[in-house]
DNA sequence: CTGAAAGCGCTTACAG
DNA sequence: CTGAAAGCGCTTACAG
């Protein structure tokens, strides 16, 4: 038995495709007997519609794209969740692409994908252009689609706020790669925040978000003559590394330095101390940015880009310094 | 100006449809020179291929879905890591849909998706019968689709004998919820080792996976008179609710009990004490079910299940009994 | 090696 | 409210 197809319910009915087509796509438009007469067939037949040719017909693919820079890691899994609670009620199926493995251009292309969220910072908006674009959580230099992003530099400077509320004058900062659009905001926030409240200028130690990163940079603090009391590290993976090296050198946290970290990866709070952190809402940025593309597949949506508030986790690992 | 179509490319060419359509998917049948005629044609038209009416005139959709439980779930994230590499060579597109919020009967209909790989053991197997299918991680009572797996059974007896090997004589076993296919396994192959070793029948404690029913199981731990001195648990996940339980009530790991978890997620390498446990290869796995069903899509494989190695990890919540 | 034509399974503007 | 017909953009068996 090959699947029944619409012309299998109609001569089945009595009527013709047209009329199948509507009962399913629009009911009222068809009387109440034809309809009944219709699903009846349908029924006996067991026909389910075929979506590849309902959306050739309509010049649409029912997926959207969800471009991330590394599938394994959880932080866009979270976001990625995020998005698939929205887009599954919404019809529309999630294509998940890998940018390490899978080629950006491939999805740019109408024939596989109706728009893009985009959580790579590091895809050229070249081949962006085409489709309806969302971005997530970083921005791509050079690209006008809205955004879904949170405000790095209030957050950064929430992080050094609470340090100096605490009690602490010496604060230092682990910073992402310079050039980083991330890194960049957060320092700033760390700046302004250190000089808004008559601190000295942070120590600053270039990082790349990397737990290894993290450990190099415990290497640099303990050889400092003056060492900061509380470290505000870019991501919570090197805050993960910093801390691991720092107790492996028999300094305690928070006895010796406070340590505040970025993102709240899940890991973090189960820690020994558990770490105090800057929490991104992941699923909630998700959610957005699918309903951001689909009011934008919907024709009704502006190009501003959406802020989500942080929050400041406070945890074991900051206290007042000694 | 719209998307050109293959007519467009034809017409410019000044040749068939169907020429061009051979010079794009089999460029031996047309000659030369055609063929040299016909890419100037594409270049200047910037023709590219809709896939969604290719997929339609095949009888495909070039996707392949992946049935996650939970999508935020890292230990999930790294088999979907796996799974996308092997797919985007093979030019299919990953679709994923959550089934807390996707219904898994969508995508077992022909015209959403080529396949399926159902990492969700709940998935009941009356709807995984109409496309090819392979599950991953955990079967599916009922359904013969080809799995691939790991030796819950050897894995558990793998963790027993370590406790055997470093003198520990009184185990104790929390496990999943019973019922679970991985509980059963994990189970039966702890009373196996044991009994090889001959020590006595482990302790059972009752969890369910989660972070919460090990610390539950850490007061149970608490409570008892004769306290095991090795604790197996059948998750990292409660592993670390049972550590950080214990250490909340100043018992210390590995000096007052050692440790062993499964899964070897991601964080728990960083907790102190870095946590002993079972490695799956979550990155294997999923490229070999992503390979396995493209061979079933190709028509060769056979109906077998792939048993892929487990690694024990040593870290230092194990050590010799006091 | 190449073309005319049918067809994948739908949808919809148009006419009645 | 309903139907005949064209069309979404490809592919391929068949004939030449």
């Amino acid at each position: 038995m090959n699947r029944p197809r619409i012309t299998d319910v109609a001569r089945l009915a009595g009527v013709s495709t047209a009329t199948v087509s509507r009962a399913l796509s629009r009911p009222e438009r068809v009387s109440a007997e034809t309809r009944a007469t219709i699903e009846r067939a349908i029924a006996e037949t067991g026909y389910r519609l075929n979506h590849a040719a309902r959306n050739l017909r309509h010049q649409r693919t029912g997926s959207i794209v969800a471009l991330v820079p590394n599938l394994a890691n959880p932080y866009f899994s979270q976001i990625l969740s995020g998005i698939a609670t929205v887009l599954s009620p919404a019809g529309y199926n999630l294509l998940v692409a890998d940018t390490r493995t899978t080629n950006p251009l491939r999805y740019a292309d109408p024939s596989h994908a109706d728009g893009l969220i985009v959580l790579d910072g590091s895809v050229p908006p070249s081949v962006l252009i085409e489709r309806p674009t969302v971005v997530v959580s970083e921005q791509i230099p050079g690209l006008s689609a809205p955004g879904v992003l949170i405000d790095n530099e209030a957050a950064a400077a929430m992080a050094v706020t609470h340090f100096a509320d605490l009690g602490h004058r010496k604060i230092g900062h682990v910073t992402g790669p310079r050039g980083n659009v991330l890194t960049e905001q957060r320092l700033a926030g760390t700046e302004r925040a250190a000089s808004a409240r008559g601190l000295p200028a942070p120590v600053l130690i270039e990082g790349d978000f990397s737990l290894a990163s993290g450990r190099r940079a415990a290497q640099a603090w303990l050889e400092m003559t003056d060492r900061p009391t509380g470290m505000f590290l870019a991501s919570d993976e090197m805050a993960c590394g910093f801390i691991g090296e720092l107790q492996r050198h028999g300094i305690g946290v928070p006895r010796d330095v406070s340590v505040i970290g970025f993102d709240d990866i899940e890991m973090v709070e189960h820690l020994t101390p558990g770490l105090t952190t800057i929490r991104q809402p992941r699923g909630a940025m998700g959610c957005v940015s699918a309903e951001r593309l689909l009011a934008i597949l919907n024709g009704n949506d502006d190009e501003s880009d959406t802020i989500l508030p942080v929050e400041l986790i406070l945890r074991a690992s900051t206290a007042i310094p000694r």
